[in-house]
DNA sequence: GCACACCGTCTCACTGAATGACACGGAGTC
DNA sequence: GACTCCGTGTCATTCAGTGAGACGGTGTGC
């Protein structure tokens, strides 16, 4: 877990914002939601290296407005609301997304018996997992709503590069790859190989590369300019994955995915 | 949909807050999410009624920190990040509570074979579901992570209320209680009675109360302190709730629930 | 029993961060 | 070509935010 006090790459391209409170409000809940635990003012405090009387400020605020809360057990503890997801879900135009999608996927696991993924690119950086439809099987895998993934270890974030402009494909490629798990690919000219063969076939294929014994495949859904805005999988563990059936699951995949788009974007 | 600029209750209550910024910083991330919709400065301005060039301070502010997303389609349209999804899962308390809860649900859904929600309970106000474990039945409820309810229309509210020290639930029905449904009960003491049965009986049970044709029995995980913090609840289709079945499913779902309490209480 | 360290809370004089009226250039409309 | 509404950017003014420090309570070690 990164500590939140040292950020080098901040001072620069700092501009002439003018919102330092908001800024520090928001750093308060990003803490609070890395640590993931109640939390008292003075930790908090120098974690991110602010005055505790400034924290707490902010904290009451967040308080009174709903987005953290307060327990006093036996000393004054603070957390994240739960209203938080209840926000994210309500609001983002992937309510749209999820609508157009859920049918398909719900078809996409009834034909496969496998658990389906359904994730959206956030920022060019990762995937965010936003709905699943859960396998049949007992061994299955198991991941949660919210969950994310970088795009370099996961068959969604795959199917998005295989997506988009491949200088583009190539900057983020660029950028400082985490090797999540020993079968993780960190070489950009190998991961750029899969893109592209992951481009002409259709889907993204993972195995193992970014949760142990979860393989994957996946296709890029396509929001109205062209790009590429989610991702579909077919999630299983690694002992119902036959490398003879991935051609036929990413057919499915990839109908799925295209079927989406055409809903979506119409 | 309520508008945003009307706050008739805000004066009030307000005491030496001192941080307007967050606030209003906040304020903007809710109409964002209440919108659910690209939407641009202008609009969002008069929507919380604050001049154009403060609100787009705010959004660049959030968008620098990742919370809000731009796209320059034709004009500029803000929208809220993914990344929100994000933060809202990896951070909260209730993800040690869901660790604790993972198995018993999946154990709970086997037995079933109908769908299993699990949600917390978000500020004495609504209930917030954090996972589900989908059927296997190919007619099944279908209920999105993070959609809230009233605690006076589910099965899991009304199962917490069960919990809670008589007089908070007398407070809590005391307030103005929305008809979601026809079938919603905004009788008090109708309510009262009920809670008492469900306290009695360690269960709670919900008959198209909160959404057409969906049926649940629930009941309340407590935590460290004895108060109510989630629920589990089993949820179907009215076409297969058979009322005969529910003192069986009740005495499941409260075991269930007891057994999570134990797991996450040790 | 005492000293000490650390907790969360609260005050208040100071000041610089946030403010918002206003100007600007561009797109769409009549 | 006159008008309106859009998103963006500026900058003097000032009030909202700041943070050192005081305070009372709790747990620990001596």
């Amino acid at each position: 877990m990164m500590p939140a006090t040292e950020r080098p790459d901040e001072p620069a391209a700092q501009g002439p914002a003018g919102t330092q409170t908001l800024i520090r409000g928001l750093r308060v809940l990003e803490v609070m939601a890395v640590q993931n635990r109640p939390i008292g003012v003075g930790e908090l405090s120098r974690l991110i290296d602010l005055p505790k009387s400034t924290v707490q400020r902010l904290l009451r605020t967040l308080g009174q407005e709903g987005w953290a809360e307060m327990s006093s057990d036996p000393t004054t503890r603070w957390r994240l609301s739960p209203r938080l997801l209840a926000l994210a879900r309500t609001g983002a135009p992937w309510k749209t997304l999820r609508e157009a999608a859920i049918l398909h996927l719900a078809a996409l696991g009834a034909r496969t018996g496998e658990t389906i993924h359904f994730s959206v690119l956030d920022r060019d950086v990762q995937m965010v997992l936003i709905d699943r439809v859960d396998s049949i099987h007992p061994v299955r895998t198991f991941n949660a709503i919210g969950a994310s993934t970088p795009l370099h270890t996961s068959a969604s974030g795959k199917a998005v590069l295989a997506m988009l402009p491949l200088d583009e494909v190539e900057r983020i490629l660029a950028r400082p790859l985490e090797k999540v798990m020993p079968n993780t690919s960190t070489d950009p000219r190998h991961l750029m190989h899969q893109v592209l063969e992951a481009k002409e076939r259709g889907y993204a294929v993972n195995i193992s590369e970014n949760r142990p014994h979860v393989c994957a495949v996946g296709a890029a859904v396509a929001g109205p300019g062209g790009r590429p805005v989610a991702a579909v999988t077919i999630s299983m563990p690694d002992v119902r994955f036959e490398p003879a059936r991935v051609p036929e699951w990413g057919a499915w995949v990839r109908d799925t995915a295209r079927a989406i788009t055409d809903t979506f974007t119409d």
